[in-house]
This record gives structure tokens, sequence and C-alpha cells, in this order.
DNA sequence: CCTTCATTGTGTCCTTTTTACAATTTAGTT
DNA sequence: AACTAAATTGTAAAAAGGACACAATGAAGG
């Protein structure tokens, strides 16, 4: 914990030449959301000396869009391109970022950052999140002294700085925006069963739905190819598999999902 | 037009100081919409030197809360306070913003923005929107060379940057939004006729409704107290006057408005 | 191999909501 | 005083939503 290694040429880089290379004060945070055993979960790291949850960040280069830095975070952590991201709200407190996990982190090396560096100084923050599979998703640790793990919604607890406020509104606008977002087909495998379906919409609803009700309505959007297989290997009769139908999903989100949910 | 006067100190100030006082490559600008004479109108400004339309904006304060900023941006142009006010979207692309704007502005009293200054760099911005009363606002102009207008949604063309695209999306943010946001309570007059509130959404949704079952809908809400008056003065037969029930009103919203607009 | 059991798939009735549409009332105008 | 245009009120048909029962299937266990 406390023996001073060499700097990791990252960290050295992002001290040296962060703000050239860098937007001042700008950050973009990530909620990656994933659905696996029944349960939705967000992808958090957590670095050996701070011992607190964090979602996955990083900073705008100069010439970047916004959007690309998000990008770019998921790349790295996940490893996936190609995935759904939206923006959906900006953290600007004044007094939400605490220079002194920077602190830590550089002392950590024997190196304490100067009071007029780029990182010593408010960051606001663009939040962002993702729906990705869970089954295609290979955690990458770039770091040593980081470790990544997929976290419950339902037990997060102890999360760095404005993270689970971060979190918190990433999740209403999930439940809000719910008929306008592709979460079943960006959350589940590309086969699904109709029950699968229905409990990543009741995790996020955070409330039991009637099957046959459900099945019914989500038929009705014609959106859904039944195949001739089914799921087997559980206990007992099996599901029918699943596909969504790729254009007419897309030509339904636009008009929304419409429905009582 | 090419006059050259002195230096207003609001300019000066912003020139000299602005690195130290304001937050680095940030701004809000204020879609202020309002509804008069049957249209959804939004607040711009035009400056002499530019000769385009442009959405009220303003930097952020080192230490200040963005939303402060943006109330800031608000009361200097409408000298209202307690205005509904929400964040929606972050305008980031690298090429957004164009500093010959400042400099055009700068010359016209004779003066050539370093390039090295604050001013000439990449800002991003937050964008607001803010629902107001359009009887209740009083234009204040701040700096000479500039006018103030309410502009009809419809009629908008000639934009400066990228403001067109933050008008879009405020919009399509207003109807995707609408079951949530207090467009009666904010964007009408206290007391108000059933045939105006029907106008406002039709306006904002772009579609006509059936005047007997937005009656219907509405009531059902229980949001509404209707009084004893009548709106005379029109042509024909007068319409009751209704005010909103403004805590069942906040109740309301937080589930929604719910129904098929 | 047959029975049991938990879970999935399908159909139907009833209630509620939405839609479509017609007739009456009233303030202002002529 | 009669006319006109806009407001208020009501009702019947259609669609959607909710509750519920039963048949079908695959795995497990005797």
């Amino acid at each position: 914990m406390s023996t001073k290694n060499a700097l990791p040429p990252s960290l050295k880089h992002l001290l040296e030449k962060g703000d050239v290379l860098y937007q001042a004060g700008l950050s973009v945070d990530c909620v990656i959301f994933s659905f696996h055993e029944q349960q939705l979960k967000i992808l958090l790291l957590k670095m050996d000396v701070v011992q607190k949850w964090a979602l996955p960040g990083g900073f705008i280069k100069i010439s970047e869009p916004i959007e690309e830095a998000a990008y770019r975070v998921l790349r790295e952590r996940t490893g996936l391109k190609d995935i759904f991201l939206q923006q959906f709200y900006v953290f600007g407190a004044p007094d939400r970022s605490d220079p002194s996990i920077h602190q830590k982190r550089y002392l950590n090396f024997g190196i304490k950052i100067p009071k007029d560096n780029w990182l010593i100084q408010r960051f606001i923050t663009v939040g962002f999140f993702a729906l990705v599979d869970y089954n295609e998703v290979l955690l990458q640790p770039i770091q040593e002294g980081v470790q990544f793990e997929w976290i419950d919604v339902e037990a997060l607890n102890d999360l760095m700085m404005d993270h689970a406020l971060i979190v918190q509104k990433a999740l209403e606008t999930l439940r809000t925006q719910l008929a306008y977002l592709p979460i079943g087909k960006n959350l589940l495998p590309k086969k699904f069963t109709m029950p699968e379906l229905q409990k990543l919409y009741e995790t996020i609803l955070n409330e039991k739905l009637d099957r046959r009700n459900f099945q019914r309505k989500l038929l009705s959007f014609g959106i859904l190819n039944r195949l001739n297989e089914t799921k087997k290997g559980g206990a007992h009769k099996a599901a029918y598999l699943y596909t969504f139908n790729e254009k007419k999903y897309q030509k339904a989100l636009k008009d929304g999902l419409y429905g009582s949910w």
C-alpha cells in the first residue's frame, strides 16, 4: 500500500501534460449498466488508495467531442465498441470534486501534486449511461491497484464523491425514458426468452408485472421474432427464444413503446 | 456601426479578468420559452456586430453552481426570479464555438483579442430551458448594440453557431417530457381558460386535440380549480377561468400527467 | 417408466380508458 | 330581438388494460 513504486507512465503523463492535452476542469463519468442473473448491475472500480467505489471516467481531449471521450472510456474499460451510450446530466456543484483523491493516489508513489497543477481544480463532469450485454464484456484492468466489478444497483454503498448521485440520476433517467430506450436490445443477449425480458423490465421498474399481459403487450409492438428454438437447461418447461426485429425496433422506439409501464 | 466608442466596462472586465473569474471553456445557454397570442416563443438577442440571433447565455463563475449561473442569466435578461429552469443537454462539438464572434465584437471598439486570451478557446455549453409567463417579463437590454425579442419557434432562422441545434433539442425535450413538466403553470398567467391551455398543448405537440376529450382528461387529473369568473372580452361565449391547485399539481407531476398526448 | 411439479404458453371475460361525435348554452354583434 | 360563433355538457362505440384459468412441457424423483 505505501510501497513507493515508480510512478506509472499514464499518471506521470496526466500530471505533466494534462493541462495541454485535456479540456480544463471537465470530465466524463459513465454509468455502465448490464443485466445478469436477474439483477441490474453497474460497472464500478475501486482504487486501493481510496477504498471507495467509483464510476469509470476520464478526461476530454482538446478537440475531442465529449461523446467520443465517453466512448473511449468504455472501450478502455469493457473492450466493447458500438455501445449504446447517452448523455443524461451534468454535475457541477462547486464542491463536488475532491482533489485529495488525486493527492492520495500520487502520494502512493511518493509524489506531491503542486497546488497549481491542472488536477487540483474544480471539475465538472458530464454523466453518460451505457447499456451493454454482460456476456460480451471482458473487464480490462488498466492499472495496478485498480479493481473492477459488476455491482448490483440494489447493493450500492460507499461511493466516491457524488457518484451515488450520478448513479441515482442515471437510474431515474432509465425509468422515465424507458419507452424510448433500447434496453431489451442492448442489455440482453441476442437470443433471449420472454421471462428474461420481463424480469429486466420488472427490475428497472421495481415492480411485478403480469406474465400474460406483459407478453401480449410486447408482442403487440411487433418488434420480436420468435425462433423455433427453446431455451433448454432450465428446470421446467423450456421457454421460446426471441430476437429483436432490428428495423421495427428502431422505428418503434422513435415514437416510444407506448404503454402503461 | 464602426464608430470606435470606448470599450464598455463589462467587456473590458471579461477580456482582462475572465480567466480568473470564470470556469475555463464553459458556458450556459438558456432557451427561454413563453406563450403569447397562441404562439410558443423563445427569447433571442441580436448583436449589431453579428447580425444573427443568439440565445442568452453567460459564463460560470469559479465556485458558482452551474444552475446558479443559468439563473443569473435569466435574472439579467428577464428580471424574473423563481423561474422554472431545467438543464437538458451539453453541447460540446469541438468546432461549435466561433471565436471570430468575440473578435468582431471587440474590434468594434478597436480592440484585437490576443490569440492566447481566455475567450479564444473551445467552449462547451450547458443548455437550460426556462418556462416563463410572457406577461411578467420585462425585457432588460443590458448593453448597447444588443436587441432582445420574442421569436416564434416556428419562425426561427439564421441562428448563431449551433444555437439552432440547441433550440431543437430543447423543443424535443419539452415534447418528450411533457407529462413531467409544469408547462401550464409556468407558461400561462395565473388565471387562464381551458381553450388557452389546450392551445398551449396543441402548439407544443404540433397537433390538433379534441376539445371535449382534452377538457375531460385535464379535469380528471384533479389539478385545476374552476373560478366563478369568466374571461369576458372575447367575441362570443365567455370561457371559465381556471387556476392550478398548486399542491395537487406538484404531486401529480412527480408521477407524470399520464395520458396519450 | 411413470408421476409430480414448477414454469411457460394461450384464451377469455370484465373493467377502464380512449375516441368519436351531437346538442345546448351564452356573450357579443347587428 | 335575432343571429353567430365559441364554450360547455353528454353519450355511445371501440380499444386497451387487468384479472384469471387451464393446457402444455421438460426435468426430477421414485
